[in-house]
DNA sequence: TGTACATCAGTGAACGCGCGTTCACTGATGTAC
DNA sequence: TGTACATCAGTGAACGCGCGTTCACTGATGTAC
């Protein structure tokens, strides 16, 4: 089925690949609109113009990065939003969930935070494009909810909005959490973990009164 | 009691605000970590040299705009979560003076949406210190509030940094709104006041049954 | 009020440097027969 | 399998340009007497 690449193609991906994490590290400390193309190739060990092959311009490498960001997210919704147990366990579970995500790709939230307002138009649209899916696919899971009987299809929508931009607020208090002084950073996320759970808590609480 | 300024004081005070209103216009299109220092002197009209007479670098720069954005938004806070009226009418009267200040200041808003994630740490530390500020006044403000009985100093505090996140991302929204062709602009800006509208209402309902 | 000196906001030349983009190129990989 | 040609990812030199920062300066404003 999944027919080998070519060398050259293989080749082609590979440096491609490189360009785009040597971008993603660089933009730990600085913003997409400040990122030369010169920085990224010179990481990567390429000549300047080896960039051409591969995007545009550093703005079309952001648009990238925002699909290698977001687009392998939208299967892991699912599982966020689940309709399954209680809803204190379901609270704790999503939480639970963005807490490892962070964890494990602090530099594409990073980036994700930071570009959602920044200075790329082009980017900025792909962010906004990829958050209006997750909110479509998280409405369509709190459908699937009992309480949602009696909700109508924008009702459904605000509470999706909402529940996704609560969601990357506490992405990026995680990520806040996790830099500093390596001793306290347990307690910082903990303390992340009280307050969003709490405030999760609060939404839910929202939710099933919104009909009373 | 207000003494006149020297003529130098009041002419240096002057350049330094056309400095800052000329990197806020500039930055309406790029972010704080691209804007550069002979960008901003060469809008105002001064020499690249003169910039170090009252800043001591772009960042600098940049913090003093947070102050300028937000230092005096203090007072209006009090007004914005106040408990009198009718929770329906607080909700409606919070929003309004949301959008009326975006529409007053689009770039400060713009601004401050941009760097609270971006690449220049001392203004991204600036402006978390300014929201934390809100978070303590509003937290105030709620705790005058009857529905407040019972509460914790911690869900107060949890409750309030929802309020401040909601209306940093309600202003941003209506920023969007703002931006494009002018024909649907109104009908953009009401979807903005609509679903904003509901949101508050249902993070309301979490705080009056978070007792139960 | 007038004078002599101090202050200091803004100037303008100069510097070395890294930037994005162009261009013709090379040589390994791919393809047709 | 071998040969002849096409493709194209990556090269390296060259360009003009704007950058941040330094420095000694100027001349209006401020101050002391």
């Amino acid at each position: 089925m999944s027919h080998t690449l070519g060398i050259r193609q293989a080749q082609k991906q590979k440096t491609r690949q490189a360009l785009l994490d040597a971008a993603l590290a660089l933009l730990e400390e600085q913003s997409l609109s400040s990122l030369g193309l010169r920085e990224v190739t010179r990481a990567v060990g390429v000549a300047p113009t080896a960039f051409y092959r591969h995007f545009r311009s550093t703005a079309d490498l952001g648009v990238a990065l925002v699909e290698e960001a977001l687009g392998s997210l939208h299967p892991m919704i699912r599982t966020t939003v689940s309709t399954t147990g209680d809803p204190e366990e379901r609270v704790a579970r999503a939480i639970d969930l963005i807490a490892r995500h962070v964890d494990g790709y602090p530099a594409h939230v990073r980036f994700i935070a930071r570009e959602r307002h920044g200075g790329v138009q082009p980017v900025r649209e792909a962010i906004r494009d990829q958050l209006a899916r997750f909110a479509q696919e998280v409405k369509t899971e709190l459908a699937k909810d009992p309480v949602a009987r009696g909700w109508s299809e924008d009702d459904l929508l605000m509470l999706a909005h909402l529940y996704v931009d609560q969601m990357l607020s506490t992405a990026s208090l995680f990520l806040e959490a996790l830099e500093g002084p390596e001793e306290e950073r347990a307690d910082r996320t903990l303390h992340v973990t009280q307050l969003a759970t709490r405030q999760m808590r609060l939404i839910g609480l929202g939710r099933q009164h919104w009909l009373d």
